[in-house]
Formats: C-alpha cells, structure tokens, sequence
DNA sequence: AACTATACACGAACATGTTCGTTACGAACG
DNA sequence: CGTTCGTAACGAACATGTTCGTGTATAGTT
C-alpha cells in the first residue's frame, strides 16, 4: 500500500483508457457527492463507480475511510467564513470556533472521525494558526497556547459532535439527561442532586450552552498556568 | 423491533432448546469476550456464536453496535474506583475525571461512541452524580453545575479519546501537530506561530495535558456565569 | 376448541469497508 | 532489445453491521 509513503503515487499509464486516479480526484469526487447526495452515499464504492473504477484501487491513494474524511473536513474548513479582522479577541475566537462547529455540526459522520484523527491539511492548519493567532491577542503565553489550541479544539469538537448527532438540536444534551432522568426516577434516593437538576440539565439552547462553554474554555485557559516542570 | 419499546422483551418459550436471551445476557457475553478475546472480537456474530444463535437475534434486544457499546461502558464504569470520600474536593474531582478518563483510554474503540451515544445505566449515572457534587462543593451554583457536568463529561471524554486512539502515549497530539508542522514547514510564512509553537504543541506527557485540561475546565467553570436569560 | 394477534427467534440477503493476490505496464538495467 | 523490478489497478473474497421476511409458540378472543 502506498497510500502512506512520503511520494504521491503516480500513474504510469501514458494514455490510459480510463484517466489515471489520483488522490485528489478521489477527495474532489467524495466532496461532489457529498454536497449532491448526501454523508450517506459517500462510500467507496460510490467513489469507485463514479470515477469508473472499483473501490480497491482508492486505497492506492487513500489509506481508509477516515484519512478520507478527515480529506473531506479540510476542504470544508475551506469554505468557512474568514477570520474577523477587527474586532475584540475574545469575539472573534468565538467566531472561528463557532464557524468550526458549524461546520462540523452539519456533517455529523465525518465530525466523529475528527475526535480521533484529526484533518490534516492547509485549512485546519489555518485554523490552528488562527487560534494561536487570537489566543496569543488575549495576553495568553506561548506555553499555555500551544496546549490550549489542542484542548479548545478537542472540547469544541465533542460538543459540537453531541449537538449535532441528534435530529432536532439539542438532542445529545437532551438524551442525556433523559438516560440520567430514568434511572434517578427510580431512585432519588440514589441521585439526590440529578433529580434535582434535570430540568436545569436541560435548560438552554444548544448555542446558549456552546456560547458558555467557549467562554468556560478561553476563561479557564487563561487562568491556568501551566505546570512549570514541563521541559519542551 | 422491540428494542425499543418501554418493557424488556420477554421470551414467552415455557422451556425452549436453548435458553431465552435477555438483554442482560447479551451485554454480560459481549463483556466477556471484551475481557478475553479483546474489542475486535466484539462482534454481533461472535456474541451470538457463544449464545448458540444468529446475529440477527440479537437485534431484539439490543438496537444496534452503539447500544451495545453504550452498556459495556457502563458497566466498565461500574468498575471505577470509588470517589475518594475524604480530601479536597479538586482533588476527588480529578481522582472521578481521570478514573473514567482511564476506562475511556483503556477502551476507544468504546469510547468514540461515547462522543455521539452517551452510556445509559446505573453507574454512568453515579459518576454524573459524584460530579454534581463535587462541582457543588466546590462552591459552583446548581446552575452553573448542571452545564458544568455535560461539559466536563463531553471534554474529558474528547481529549481521552484523543490520547487513547494511537499507539504510543500522546499519539493523538503528536499527530495533530506532527501534520500541523509537515504543513508548516512548507511556509513559515503562512504559519508563522504554528512553526514557531510546535515544539511546545508536542511537550508534556499525556498525564500532564490532561491534568492541565481537567484544571482548565474546572476553573473556567468556577468563573464563568451562565447567561441570566436562561429559562429552566 | 378454533381462530386471531403478537412477538421471539433467526436465516437470507444486502451494503459497506477492507485485504490479498494477480495482472499489466513503465522504468531501469545490462 | 530483452529482462527484471516496482507499482498502479482492481477483482475476488472476507468480515461485519443490519434489515427484512418467515416460522413458530404463546396469549388473547370468540
């Protein structure tokens, strides 16, 4: 398998019947079904077929769903809205990350691939740069940035991932505090304060409560140094 | 399909061949060969090969992988150690996050799911009450708190999964910064502070980010008001 | 008792991701 | 030019999750 070697394959076929494949013409085929066909129709079979192939011969080029995916996730960062010019900080970091949840929370399949492999490519590198870019705006060290950009990401991530895995929003938040509602109406006595807080469990609007969490995150951020024994 | 419906399905076989299934003893084969054989093995057609049927028959009891998953990883937190009754209530807080931190890690195959299905049961239950309250203890209102824990849960369980996806300790981070630096190094010029920072990006062990992250979203917590227009 | 409704049990079939082995072709070499 | 080597291309096969339809036993009804 190729698909990992510091080379892109290259196809030797002078004049092939049929074009040669390329990594990028598997990513562009997958984003064009994607926007026409939906999540669900992206398969490798579905890939194979409209570039005239079978799906064994992408894994020249793409190392498995995931790395597709995550191929997938970078183009769409592409598209999202640039990063405010001016502005306060704090506003704007709250722009990019909610333009980055967006995108994820509207492709609910390929953001779950994100909590473990993370897209690699121009534009999440780009945004990447850009959070740095707004943390070290807030006063943050260098330190405390270069570990908060990974924890921001990674929090934004799951909870955009949780909101947008159900159908109507808030159904993540929503089931669970139904699941922790059930087992503590058996028993109160058991889940005292769940009982109690259910209904405060499931307050708000999903954006209400990702609009808080961000500001959970910047705030903690820049109030926790880092340990100091850390050696780079 | 029953799996479903509000009551147990109930085999109604007065003394069939085999034994009835029960949703209980699915989930106890799927932890068995989860304990014995690994998570790979946990497969519909081998939880049914040792119950003596067909994968098919599974699915009345069980709605689908993620259910399944979903149990399995509550009843594995069923094994956490028990919050620490006595010590500062930061101190416990972390003992709780990284106890599930830990089941999550040992498990991500498991917990990926966790991302998108939250586990329902007893025990994840408890664990969603030990934290109500220790973050009461800690001086957080009940408001603040029941945010507090979704967003602690879906945090920790992100960067868990992050760590616990790759191979060697860190896999997760160094890949993030390992792809975000092949970009970076093709132009200092477009991410001056990602080329700057990567090297920082890759420091400190997995223990010692998480520790940092736990530490993050506890104080942003603490200091974080929710909006006043929220409704209960 | 006969008939009807319900639901567990589960095989057959299907969709999907992926691996393995084979073929064909171009580059490199003698 | 002939031969060897490396690799793109990709069919066959396999593993896995899941759905659908059928058979059968039991409960409910007349």
């Amino acid at each position: 398998m190729a698909a990992e070697s510091t080379s892109t394959p290259q196809s030797r076929r002078e004049r092939p019947s049929k074009p040669a494949l390329t990594r990028e013409g598997i990513i562009d085929t997958a984003l064009k079904i994607l926007e026409d066909e939906g999540i669900g129709k992206v398969t490798m079979r579905r890939i194979a077929t409209a570039l005239d192939t079978g799906p064994a011969s992408l894994y020249v080029y793409v190392h498995d769903t995931e790395d597709l995916h995550a191929q997938l996730l970078d183009a769409l960062l592409g598209r999202m809205a640039p990063v405010p010019g001016r502005g306060p900080w704090r506003k704007r970091l709250h722009a990019v990350l909610s333009g980055y949840a967006g995108v994820l929370f509207a492709y609910p399949e390929i953001a779950r691939m994100t909590v473990t492999t993370h897209p690699s490519g121009p534009h999440y590198a780009s945004l990447v740069e850009a959070i740095l870019g707004l943390l070290s705006e807030s006063g943050a060290s260098d330190e405390v940035a270069a570990w908060g950009v990974d924890l921001l990401l990674a929090s934004v991530t799951a909870t955009a991932v949780e909101h947008g895995s159900g159908q109507p929003h808030g159904e993540g938040t929503e089931a669970l505090a139904a699941l922790a509602a059930n087992i503590a109406a058996l028993s109160e006595e058991r889940y005292p304060r769940t009982v109690r807080l259910v209904d405060q469990m499931l307050s708000g609007t999903a954006e209400e409560r990702f609009e808080w969490g961000m500001d959970v995150l910047i705030n903690g951020i820049l109030n926790t140094p880092r340990p100091s024994s850390v050696n780079d």
